[in-house]
DNA sequence: CACTCCCGCCAATTA
DNA sequence: TAATTGGCGGGAGTG
């Protein structure tokens, strides 16, 4: 039989056996034994024993790894791609016999399946993107090649690119140490400073908000740092000391993917095409541009790419210029840092030992710096700050009320998880059904189209909740917001953790239940609980009544007294945190609004402002995009600042409006320019209407609001009214005041800590609570920045986030899990952040009120929530607190919409 | 054909 | 010297 088989097989196998045997066996192995009598003598042999045994043994042992291997792709090519492959295969197997097999098996994996993109996201999704400060995760090189069935030269990309970005460390040999986003913020502000150095009159010379001449076509920009090109030294300059590490390889992929991330940080217009960076990371060679040199670096450029976008910094686009469309990539990460966070760091209580590994491991990272070229790059950069980051974690564990607040997370957790389940699986639909094109290139051209799509990333399959959240993808809120109301929920509040991409992290562990949020836009409520919500709280409002601490104590009280300890788990918080996206943390919250509406009953929408536009008018009756309109137009007009705004400003309705037509689609990025007028409205204008939020007493998914027009007493006067009858506590929180929401649900925690300790959240924003509280008619203001800053001062117009309500609509259960906040600010600085959210939150919140149940169609379509995504979104970088964040938004806008 | 970028050779570094 | 890292560019996959 054998001989029959080979002589047939024969001419056939060889070639084709071979391969096969590589990809998999079936047949092969049949063919094989007829094949070569000889080995078939061996195998008998092993089996007695003989030396061969041995090897076979070795061989068995090392097989089970690669099946081990083989199989765990297969694992995730279901997840991911799924589908075909396998009827196909099956069927020209049987058709082609032998012969071809091997190669359509082969064939299956795709390349797609392979890229380095999809490998990065799957490596990320094996850690939390907000690990806890005292879990150190080390990363075994080996390990996870082998889990991820990729060549261990793959993971090298990845983590180059990470430890760019302080994301890992190297502590050994194969063994790297997981950071996480803690530092992130940090980092990217590092380097952003060092690329203001290196690339930046661009940066400096801008300022001004308005100037934005936003053309789509001006790039001039970015030429200009062709221009520069210079020599990179500096840029390693923060490694300073480390003398050798410029010599050698350093130089590339971490390298150039620092200098990348530079040049997206210093660009006005955040989009960066590929050649442009390409020719100024040449640098040196700038002279000879070198064909192959810049082939080579344009591959290398899109390795780095890949990774950042699996991390939610970066998206692809096109830019269309003269010649034509050429490939790009615009930065949808977090624009702007928290400047102090190290001070907020330096708040926290107390430094503290760390935990032995995990300063052992940091310690490594900074001292071995200097004995490794690497590292003492790296180290320079931003040396400490990881450490600090540890500290705080640890720092805060040490405070009683921390611990507390832990310990209520930590139940919530469970919830929190859940949601974040939840979230995840809403988003893979939604990506699923909108769009695997998410990754697709958008031409920055359409800005309105850019805006929304977007990663599918964040929503890795799965796995762990905390991966999700880790995700932050800001667009996927978007198709949140599309989703119907009800699912979205859930989704959005959890997109919007995922998204917010400033880490909150530090803040988290210094406020223990406000860290939980800090990064995500969640809030959790009780659901009994009613929140009211001052749209614009503006400076006006801050100056009036800020709330005394003593005040926002006895608020917060009750709102805690409402709403059970929303605090999320810890896991919870990370999750939430780790979506770090600012922005997305903004959609969330126009999401929830959204969804709110649909619920809310009960909400009221009083725009006391008339605002001008007509929209605002007209839009009473509307649904809530029309209240969106409203609201916007409310903060344009409110914003007495800016004249310039104004004209932004007018541009926002319509951004909002194509949003609403494109419906979630587009990039809130795009906007830019009307989100910034928006946020700068926001912080600017008093008179935003204030809006409350009521929840039923059963409240389970439904949120009423009541929207006082700005302070309007009578606004007010009813939320009180409403209150009563809920006898559930109320939170009011002006709109600006929004973006500290998520302190606001903190309320429940605030309870038991009215004075906030360390976080100027909680501090900030338990006062603001307890102002708005419904006794007085006075809204509250916590300015957001007050909030999120621990400055007590009231942070003027600063925008709350009202991403903190999307939370809310997230249902009584998930908000019970979670009281999130959004807290851009913890990590990066927090409070500017707020800012922005508040306006869009505003206008979000309007919706919903203006939204009765029939308007759910509005509710749902509800540009307004799109809108505000992306407004949050461009609102997002600028996290800056108030006057300085709204000036910095202004910036901000002005560059993005570039 | 252009864009992406996977793959893996092989040199530089490290242990 | 062996192993680990990682630069680099050919060339394949995709649209």
């Amino acid at each position: 039989e054998n001989i029959f088989d080979r002589s047939r097989m024969a001419p056939k196998t060889p070639i084709k056996n071979e391969p096969i045997d590589l990809s998999k066996q079936k047949g092969c192995t049949p063919e094989r034994n007829p094949i070569t009598p000889v080995k078939v003598i061996d195998r008998p042999q092993p089996d007695p024993w003989t030396p061969t045994a041995n090897l076979k043994i070795l061989v068995s042992a090392a097989s089970p790894d690669m099946r081990d291997r083989e199989k765990k792709k297969e694992l995730f090519r279901p997840i991911e791609n799924s589908e075909q492959s396998d009827t196909p295969d099956s069927l020209q197997y049987d058709i082609v016999d032998d012969s071809t097999v091997d190669e359509f098996e082969k064939q299956r994996p795709s390349r797609k399946q392979k890229s380095l993109g999809l490998l990065c996201q799957k490596f990320l999704a094996r850690y939390p993107n907000y690990p806890l400060s005292t879990e150190k995760t080390t990363i075994s090189l080996d390990e996870v090649a082998s889990i991820l069935g990729v060549e261990r030269r793959r993971i090298y990309d990845i983590v180059n690119v990470l430890e760019s970005l302080h994301l890992v460390s190297r502590v050994a040999k194969n063994q790297y140490c997981w950071h996480g986003r803690h530092n992130l913020s940090q980092t990217l502000k590092m380097l952003q400073e060092a690329g203001e150095l290196q690339y930046g009159e661009l940066m400096t010379s801008q300022h001004k908000e308005q100037d934005l001449e936003y053309k789509f076509g001006e790039r001039k920009k970015e030429t200009i740092p062709d221009s520069q090109g210079r020599p990179l030294p500096d840029f390693s300059e923060p490694d300073c000391s480390s003398a050798s590490a410029n010599s050698r390889k350093d130089k590339s992929l971490r390298i150039m993917s620092q200098k990348f991330v530079m040049l997206f940080l210093v660009s006005k217009t955040k989009i960066v095409t590929l050649d442009i960076a390409a020719k100024i990371l040449i640098e040196e060679t700038q002279d000879t541009v070198d064909h192959s040199k810049f082939k080579t670096k344009v591959r290398r450029l899109y390795d780095i790419a890949n990774v950042l976008t699996s991390l939610g910094l970066i998206k692809k686009v096109h830019v269309t210029e003269e010649r034509g469309r050429k490939p790009a990539f615009k930065w949808i990460g977090p624009v702007e840092f928290p400047e102090k966070t190290d001070e907020l760091r330096r708040h926290s209580p107390t430094s503290d030992p760390l935990p032995g590994t995990q300063r052992g491991a940091c310690v490594q990272y900074q001292s071995s710096a200097p004995g490794k070229q690497r590292f003492t790059h790296h180290t320079s950069f931003n040396s400490a700050q990881p450490c600090e980051a540890t500290r705080r974690k640890v720092s805060s564990e040490p405070n009683s009320p921390h611990q507390e607040k832990q310990a209520s997370i930590v139940n919530s957790d469970e919830n929190s998880s859940k949601m974040i389940n939840l979230a995840a699986v809403c988003r893979q639909k939604i990506e699923e059904d909108t769009g695997k094109k998410t990754c697709d290139t958008e031409t920055i051209l359409n800005s309105a189209k850019n805006s929304n799509t977007t990663f599918p990333l964040s929503l890795l399959p799965v796995p762990g909740d905390s991966d999700f959240c880790v995700n932050p993808l800001p667009q996927a809120v978007f198709p949140v917001v599309q989703a119907d109301v009800p699912s979205f929920s859930l989704p959005v509040g959890i997109s919007s953790q995922a998204s917010q991409p400033s880490m909150s992290a530090a803040s988290k562990t210094e406020n223990g239940k406000p860290t939980l949020v800090p990064s995500q836009p969640f809030l959790c409520f009780p659901p009994s609980s009613l929140f009211m919500l001052c749209g614009g709280l503006q400076e006006n409002n801050l100056s009036e009544p800020l709330p005394t601490a003593g005040e926002l104590g006895n608020r917060n009280v009750e709102a805690q007294a409402a709403v059970p300890p929303p605090v999320c788990p810890k896991r919870s918080s990370h999750k939430c945190s780790s979506p770090s996206a600012p922005a997305d943390d903004e959609e969330p919250a126009a999401k929830k609004q959204t969804l709110e509406h649909s619920f809310v009953p009960l909400s009221l929408v009083v725009p006391k402002k008339p605002s001008e536009s007509p929209k605002a008018e007209s839009s009473p009756g509307n649904g809530c995009s029309a209240a969106v309109h409203l609201e916007t137009d409310h903060l344009d007009l409110a914003s007495p600042a800016a004249p310039e705004v104004a004209n932004k400003e007018s541009t926002k309705p319509l951004y909002f409006e194509e949003q609403e037509k494109q419906s979630q689609n587009k990039h809130p990025d795009e906007p830019l320019p009307g989100n910034e007028p928006i946020s700068k409205e926001n912080a600017n204008q008093p008179s935003q209407p204030q809006y409350l939020y009521v929840q039923p007493t059963a409240g389970l998914s439904s949120f009423n609001f009541l929207f006082s027009a700005n302070q309007a007493p009578g606004a007010i006067s009813l939320a009180a009214n409403q209150l009563p009858s809920l006898s559930v506590p109320c939170v009011m929180v002006p709109s600006a005041a929004l973006a500290s929401f998520p302190l606001v649900c903190s309320p429940s925690f605030s309870s038991p800590l009215p004075p906030v300790p360390d976080g100027s959240f909680s501090a900030a924003a338990s006062p603001s609570f307890s102002v708005s509280s419904l006794a007085s008619s006075t809204p509250l203001f916590i300015s957001t920045t007050a909030v999120v800053t621990p400055k007590v001062s009231p942070a003027p117009s600063v925008d709350p986030q009202q991403p903190a309500h999307p939370a809310l609509h997230l249902s009584p259960v998930l908000t019970r899990s979670c009281s999130a906040v959004k807290l851009d600010s913890p990590m990066c600085m927090g409070h500017p952040v707020t800012l922005l959210k508040l306006q869009q939150p505003s206008s979000a919140p309007l919706t919903p009120k203006s939204i009765r149940p029939a308007h759910h169609e509005a509710f749902f379509k509800t540009p307004g929530s799109l809108g505000d995504p992306v407004a949050w979104k461009k609102n997002e970088g600028n996290q800056t607190r108030s006057a300085s964040s709204v000036q910095r938004r202004l910036e901000i806008s002005s560059t993005s919409p570039d």
